[in-house]
DNA sequence: ACTTGACCTTCCCATCGGGGTAAGGCCGAT
DNA sequence: ATCGGCCTTACCCCGATGGGAAGGTCAAGT
């Protein structure tokens, strides 16, 4: 878990010499648009960085966050949602679990044994071997659909007349 | 399909004695709920037994009727649809096409080229390939997702204690 | 100081393929 | 006359997300 590292690695200069400005305590209000430095130092991130930098879109996370499944995120003065690495890894975890096609419903339960520290294994084996489950069938119904639409495909010429196995097929199968 | 016998099977006997009917031509306007007789003889069916037919529900196909998919349904007097064998064999092939996974828009264009006697296999076959190298990319996806999360589960003991590859995993994949 | 443009906010609507349910009409049988 | 079962239309719901409207906020350029 070193994702600080991995975008930008100076760490040591807060300021650069053309661009004065406040320290980033009295800048927070803002995300940092042109201006490098280290994600130690940096401020949390507006939602349309935290987006960016998870893969997710600003309407994925508002939804999770409608829905209960990451927490309310820390707002701004004048409302801007703001996410510091805490809440960053919470979007990476979400964004990962989708991308293993978890639905949002188990998501939200991944990341409640996530968070807590007397978790048992067995409940978040259990909860993946589930999903595994469902794809195991889901992948087994359209292999049978691949299956019989190539099989019917086959005999079909494909060429300017009308004879088609594959409407013959749809019409009396 | 023979679900008349399975309900009632007497068979010549056209009407009971405690129930004098008038003869069929008299009764269009309703369906028949116990009363088998052939197919040729029967009118056309109220939606709930063509759905009953087909395997669809009544709500699919007034769904399919609204979005064009198949034709405006004739109408009794009061409102209710008919379906005649033609109907019918529309419904069994959109049935059959929704087993094989078409969606309704490509199913629409394969009812098309069905009713056009000037049709080229080439578009249907074409159309049939197109579904085919959706179906093999969504397999692709559903594959990737099981097979990187067997992999990832088979590493978790799934026992009582805390640690866990899963979330591990999800954590910083 | 003002404007511009990019960002943010909430809110509503659409997708796909239907399911659920309501309110009311129609039908045949008792 | 009434009952049960079917039919009608019309509305909201699902999952996970996109699109867009209407309006507020921010930093930079003029």
């Amino acid at each position: 878990m070193t994702p600080l590292d991995t975008m930008n690695s100076r760490t040591s200069v807060p300021s650069r010499p053309d661009a004065p400005r406040p320290p980033d305590a009295l800048r927070r209000g803002r995300a940092l648009p042109a201006e490098p430095r280290s994600d130690a130092v940096r401020g949390p991130l507006n939602i349309g960085e935290a987006a960016a930098r998870t893969g997710l879109s600003p309407k994925m996370i508002r939804h999770y966050e409608s829905i209960g499944l990451i927490g309310t995120a820390a707002r701004t003065e004048a409302g801007y949602r703001r996410y510091d690495e805490s809440a960053m890894r919470t979007l990476r975890f979400v964004r990962h679990a989708r991308e293993l096609g978890f639905g949002l419903e188990r998501i939200g339960q991944l990341v409640s044994l996530w968070r807590d520290p007397d978790r048992a294994s067995a409940d978040v084996k259990r909860i993946a071997l589930e999903h595994v489950a469902e794809l195991d069938r889901q992948i087994e119904l359209l292999q049978r659909m691949r299956d019989a639409l190539v099989d019917t495909a086959a005999h079909c010429r494909g060429d300017r007349r009308s004879v088609c196995p594959i409407l013959d097929d749809l019409e009396r199968r």
